[in-house]
DNA sequence: GAGTGCCAACTTCCATGCAAGATGGAGTTA
DNA sequence: TAACTCCATCTTGCATGGAAGTTGGCACTC
């Protein structure tokens, strides 16, 4: 009878903890600025909203600080990390050597293999032509996400597809924002279809080299934006 | 007067707290396999051979399992994390994305820092080879290991270098273990050199291909190796 | 002997208390 | 008025206790 949860033993799915419910309830508040950037918290405050005490507050603040999303200042508060510019630099080359590699490793997967990641790209780059023709910004913004976490996913690379989370929780905010800049969601839809070739035929420096001009080519239109804009931060 | 603590103000530095005490001791424990993988300890156990409380042990915990070298199981404890076979391959797959982007991004910095760069990474190869000479394992070791640390460090992007002091780190028992197994020194002095000279060069495709070469090589060396001698983990 | 149920011991989770550092403003002095 | 000191108040760091989940083994049954 105990054999039932056999599956349990090994994959440990646990119904989530104080610390748990403290840590998504406090990154969904900062990914959709409820919690502006540089706003600085207390525990205290943030217990008495969530509805506990201030350890499992405390403890969730570690993590997200580890994520990147959060610092902790001794004896003072928690801000909300800003977004500069420069950050955006830096996340950009982090998602084009991640992508990149992903994208590597896809196309030396075995042929069948590389062929189901494809049509699942594929399907997600029609979807984005799709939101494009009818107007419909948010559609697209989603799907492009999809693809862009596929691509990672897929990969197979648990460590990466983790990395990828943290970076992409990081800078969900400035995506956001630069949605709404965008003018060249054409190209995209182009670029993630020659993405999608160059892994069909399995060539992989071929794949590596596309998604990170791709990248590339995204952060040379983005960051001139977010400059001229004097964003700051956010 | 107060004036002269200006840098501080900005700069943040504050003297290690327990939490932070525990940490380090906690990962310097598990970087030199005093705490076995696999071990499971207790943090009652643990605070008590600090000689602090349960609560930094515990935060400091949260943040060893943030970093991938502990699983905190749920009103169980703590286990150090294992290394099996397809992990060193995830983290080698890992470096070779990171290195390989700040390889490139070295050799797209202008003619003089790149000189500089170039002439710091030459002599740790310098050192590298040295030790070759007269047969010294760990200081081989040591140079290779600066060697590839200060290649992400000088790309200048804080991110990637927390990711690869991360990774780094869940290696390094690895690591240790395979140094001496090693039989290829002066392939990796070669392959460093002409890492180097594609840097210098200012080749961003040449110096990522290179360093992207070098890390497969490595791996696949020593992944043969290590499942040959039949190791699950460690 | 094999299987089952139960309990005592051990573990973490979370709340809370206390101490100490940080802060901002009132009051003082020149 | 400008600058300085001091203190009330706010903040977290850390210790600790109670509650609840987990485990291993002992006794009991068949």
């Amino acid at each position: 009878m105990a054999r039932m949860r056999a599956a349990k033993d090994e994959e440990a799915e646990r119904r989530p903890s104080l610390v748990d419910d403290a840590y998504a309830a406090m990154k969904e508040e900062i990914r959709e600025s409820r919690f502006p950037p540089g706003y600085q918290a207390s525990e205290q405050e943030i217990a008495l909203r969530l509805g506990m005490s201030r350890t499992p507050v405390h403890e969730a603040a570690i993590r997200l600080q580890e994520d990147g999303l959060v610092r902790i200042l001794p004896r003072k508060g928690i801000v909300i990390c800003a977004l500069a510019p420069a950050d955006v630099r830096e996340i950009y080359d982090v998602v084009i050597a991640i992508e990149g590699r992903a994208a590597a490793l896809l196309a030396e997967k075995p042929a069948a293999e590389r062929e189901a990641v494809a049509a699942e790209l594929a399907a997600l780059t029609g979807a984005m032509a799709e939101a494009r023709e009818v107007g419909d910004l948010a559609a697209w913004g989603h799907a492009d996400e999809g693809f862009h976490r596929t691509l990672v996913e897929r990969a197979g690379n648990g460590r990466m597809i983790r990395i990828n989370q943290a970076i992409t929780d990081q800078a969900h905010r400035a995506r956001m924002l630069t949605l709404k800049l965008r003018r060249e969601l054409g190209a995209s839809v182009a670029e993630h279809e020659r993405i999608v070739e160059a892994i069909r035929m399995g060539d992989a420096a071929m794949a590596q080299e596309r998604a990170h001009r791709h990248r590339a080519r995204a952060r040379d239109e983005l960051l001139p934006l977010l400059e001229s804009f004097g964003l700051r931060h956010l």
